[in-house]
Order: C-alpha cells, then structure tokens, then sequence
DNA sequence: CTGAAAGCGCTTACAG
DNA sequence: CTGAAAGCGCTTACAG
C-alpha cells in the first residue's frame, strides 16, 4: 500500500507539505507541488479515507436512515436515494444506506462515529428516532416533518399539492372529491406524516369550498384499493372523482370500481398523487398522477445537510415542494347525473 | 466523547484489557471483566469505529455497487439491496450503497481503504469494472455472471428458469412459445448478462422441442412492449404464448396486444421473468410471474463475500436460485386454431 | 513556504 | 490473565 510517507520521500518534502497540497489546506510553491503531484501520480497514491477521517474527526460520509424498505419499496423513495447519493457526491461525501429498524440499533450506530450526518426517511409525526438523532449530537435533516417544524426538514408541500389536484378535478366538473388514504398498523401518531399532513390539506380544500369531505382511508395494496371502491360505491354513490395517497392500492381501485360496473373516468376520475409518473404509465388506463419531486427533494435533503455540516447555512433549512401534475386518461369530465 | 480510556481509569485497567473483553480477543478474569462491562455501561461507551478500522485495518463496511439505479428502479433490485444489507449485519458489517458510474471513480472509492469488501450488480458479459475490481485487491462477489465462471457469484438459474416457464406454457397445450427481451443502448458484451442467459436457456428449450425459436427484443418501456405486441401480431400470429424478461415492457405488452384485437389469456399467454409477485398483481389481468429470488440472492451473495473476507469458505462461491413461478390471470388454454 | 511532532482512538504483538 | 508500547495513516497546531 502505497502512503503518504511514501509520496513524501519521493518528493523530498515533509508528509504535512504532502498533505497541504492534497488537500489544498496551506499555499505550497509552485516547484514543490509540481514534484508532490508528480509523486502521487507516479506511484498512483490514494490517500486513505480512514486515518484521514480518525486525524480529522470528519469521515465525509452520511446515513440515509431508512426504517427498512418494508413492504413494497416505493419506486419514488428509490429515486429520492438515488439522487441524494449523487447530490453528496458533487460535494465530497458518500452516502451510507442504512436500513434500521430499533432505535437502540440506531443510536449505536451513530455514536460509533462512522457518519458526519445523517438523513432520517418516512419521519412520523412523533418519532422516537428523531429524538435518538438529537442525543447523539449528530447533525441531520429530516425528509418530511415531525411535529415540531424547528428541525430541519425537506418535504413536500401538501397543501400546494392537495390545491392543484382539486382544482384539476374542478376543471372537469367535479363536485364531489374523496381522498383514499393509507391505513397503515401503526398507532396514530406513529404514522407517517404526509398521511397526516395530506388529509388536513384534503379538509382545508374542501372546506374552502364549502363541500362535505370524504375519507377513506385503506391499506395499500390491491385489496385495499378494492375495499376503497366499494366503500365509494355503497356509501359515497354520488362521488365523481378521488384523489389517492394511497399508490399501493391504485390498481386495485381502478380494477374493484370496474368490477362495480364503473367505468374509470366516465363514473369515476382519479388522481393518484406521490406517485411516479412510470406507475401511472402502466395502468389501463394510464393514470393521472400528481409525480412526487423525489429527484429534487433527494438532492435538496443532502445539500441542506451538507450545508448544516460546513456551517454554510443560516437557519435550519425549511424546504416545501410540490408534486407536479402529469396527465393521463383517468380523468374526464364529471358524470351528468339527473 | 467518551473513549476506551475513560473506561479503562474507571475500571483500572489497561485500556488493552478493555479491548480484549469489548472483542473477546483474549480471556480476562471474571472479576475484571465484571468491572470493564460495569464502566461501559456507566459511561455508555461505544468503540469507535473509525479508530479500530484504522488500528485493525478492517472497517467492516461493504460496498454494494450498482450502475445507477439510472432509468426504471426495478423492485426485485431494491429487495436485493435490502436483503443484502440486513444479511450483512447480522454478521457486524454495514452494507453501504454506492452508486457508480464511472470506472475510474470506482478506484479511487475502493483505493480509499473505506469498504473490505464489494458486491457487484447489474454485471455484464465483459465488464470492466470487474477488472478494476480485481486490480483494486478489494474481495467481491458478483451479481450475475460474467463470461467467465471462475469469478465467485451468485445468480439466477435462468435455464431452470425457462424451462420451468415452457413446462407451464405447455402444459396449456402451448406450442408456438417466443421470447421477449430487453433491447439495451449498449454494445452486446456491455448487455447485462442476464439477457444473454435467458435468452440461450430459452433457444435450449425450443430445441428439445424442436420448435423454431422466436426472440424479439425491445426497450424496457410501454412503447417497447407496444412494439412486441405489433412485431408478434405481424410476423408471427400463430404464436400463442410468450415468456417475457422485460418487466418494463409488461404493461406496454398487454395494452398493445388488447389494442390489436387479442385477448390475453384467450389469444395470448404471458409468463413475465424476473419480475416480482407485486408488479404481477397490479396488471389488468394479474401477470402470471417467474418470481426473482431477489431476497435470497441479496442474503447469499452477502454471506458469500463475508466468508470469502473471513477464510470461512473453500472455493469461490458459485450459487444459481431459479425463479419461482406464481400463477396468475394470464396464462390460458392454448387457442384452437382452424 | 516547510518541517518536526503530537495526536486522533483504537488493536496487537510482545513481555511478564 | 494483564500491561506498556508501538503503530495504523493521516491532520494540524506550532515553530521556524
């Protein structure tokens, strides 16, 4: 293995001059790094992240903590990782995925000074981990929010979202909008809190138009989305259209609300939001989706924290995005009803 | 920060004898032993990993490289990297997840002396990277195979594979079977070698069958499958049954096949490879799948490397799982055809 | 602009 | 069974 030591004796300086010109920390004339940088490239050094990161007490690497990709993993979280990775690449640092499941797990990891910082995913409105992260002095930024919204976080903005979905919807007629939600097995204030965070967004809109709002709130997979079309069909018969937060249970709404005898759009438009555009591709019909900014919230999530890292930053960053409309063929224009 | 030190003067040792009772590297007497745990759990101490990656010159990080998750993340990919992940650490290693596109970055990251080891995904038949790797003298295991058997690996049986998928078909009175592949930008040795594989296992089979192979190959999207539908309808209408390793184009497949007046099963059987059981349950009939052992596979090749770092294992690690057929709604009776 | 030296927090022969 | 000490390969005040 080749080390400083050895570039420093070729080139005939000190190991702290060939550190210098590496990493660009003191001015060196012009000759001496002339005859470094040959040194490393004649004998093809690279110096070594660990010692670098026990001397520096910076390892220049990250965690995305994720509480495992459970269940059917998201293409949407796939994208946002990926582009998380990429933004702390341009800036020098590695990005560490994390699956963790117990808190006890976490807090291990963190302390044993591996990470500089970490990124915390599917965050709950009341999350024990956030509270772990904070103990451990480790600097973070969160991808959605917890209750307290002093802690830095990027996510995405529900209520421009939720907005642009029923004035899509309104633009076809629709009078009567349902949300379908995800009903997942954890307490209330366990769940994550975009679920949260979409319904009141849901409530605000209808309430600004003076419509009685409708829940629906089922598990994500097909079967859900079949229960959520027969709950629409027995209980809300007078529903056009439905906005979904719910993207496991997408095919199955559309395939139980046909199996009810409903055409999807002509008796019932969808829109199904958080979701990528690739998905609503696939569907029959091709769903219209509200596509999730993954790529950009990835690359904003690492750079808030880098920043945090660098001490670049101001003010814990606070950063809200909303989906983007894509059209597809499962909205049409509201039913005539007599 | 709390460091072995601290512990050591608490417990009045040497901070040598902290070690060995943290590593179980040597006995220690009861009673000291006793006393060192005390003190740990005192000071909530945790050993730093950096420190004893640099002391020990093993970090006991894995580096899960892959492509880039570029165009479509793949779920069976993302059951990989999670089972894989969860493999490792129940035996001390942190899989980190390393998006690399480029060769020369790959160096550099495994020169860094961060990983002790990498998992390589998405390998091809002649892929350079493998080479980089085996100048790099970082230990690996491969994902796939590439031309050459000697390299360890872990992968999909892909001639079990297809034959298990041509039984089925024939056992609906299949007789004309074609393949469907993913057309790739690439040059033919950068294609992954997957496709290759599926591809000779399938001529195989056509052979012992005596029946004239039919291989089309399109892009892993709608409008590729769109193009199978159009190419199979055209130029071959007398096949009644198709095995696809193109999960992207699945959806594509059925609508185009639909749009040209066929019925799938009635007029068409489709076994979709190398999907999973999830993407089959969304599509408008459920896809019959050939389920990718992607959680195996993520736990074996884990386990392959980490025997391969700890001398465990005898020769290099050669491991094949077939896909696991889950019958769905689109495979029917062969048509009678006049 | 350059160097000698301490130190990052561990592991690991080597003695005893 | 336990300890003193060297060493892992860097970074970083401190001098000069």
């Amino acid at each position: 293995m080749v080390t400083m030591r050895d570039v420093a004796q070729r080139a005939n300086v000190s190991i702290a001059t060939v550190s210098f010109v590496i990493n660009g920390t003191k001015p060196v004339a012009p000759e001496t790094r002339a005859r470094i940088e040959a040194a490393i490239e004649e004998l093809d050094y690279r110096r070594n992240v660990v010692a670098r990161a026990l001397a520096s007490s910076r390892t220049r690497i990250l965690a995305l903590l994720h509480p495992d990709f459970e269940a059917r993993p998201n293409a949407t979280v796939i994208q946002f990782v990926m582009s998380a990775a990429h933004g702390a690449r341009e800036r020098g640092y590695d990005l560490v995925l994390w699956p963790v499941n117990d808190d006890e797990q976490m807090s291990h990891l963190l302390a044993g000074g591996l990470v500089d910082g970490a990124l915390l995913m599917e965050v709950q409105i009341h999350d024990s981990r956030v509270d772990r992260l904070i103990a451990s002095r480790v600097p973070f930024a969160l991808i959605g929010r917890t209750g307290n919204d002093d802690l830095p976080f990027v996510d995405i903005d529900f209520a421009t979202t939720i907005d642009q979905a029923v004035d899509h919807l309104r633009s076809y007629g629709h009078q009567r909008i349902a949300l379908i939600t995800q009903r997942t097995k954890a307490a209330p204030e366990k769940e994550p809190g975009r679920i949260m965070r979409a319904e009141a967004a849901y409530l605000d809109a209808m309430a600004a138009l003076g419509r009685p709002p409708v829940v629906i709130s089922v598990e994500g997979t097909s079967a859900g989305g079949r229960e959520a079309a027969r709950t629409l069909h027995d209980d809300h018969p007078d529903t056009t259209a439905v906005i979904l937060v719910n993207e496991g249970a997408s095919a199955g709404l559309v395939k139980g609300t046909r199996a009810l005898g409903r055409g999807v759009p002509d008796d019932l438009s969808i829109i199904s939001a958080w979701t990528t555009r690739e998905l609503g591709e696939m569907m029959e019909p091709s769903l219209t989706v509200m596509a999730a900014p993954a790529a950009e919230l990835g690359r904003l999530a690492a750079d808030a924290l880098i920043d945090q890292l660098e001490g670049v930053q101001d003010a814990p960053p606070h950063i809200l995005i909303p989906c983007t409309l894509v059209p597809g063929q499962s909205v049409g224009p509201a039913p005539v009803r007599p």
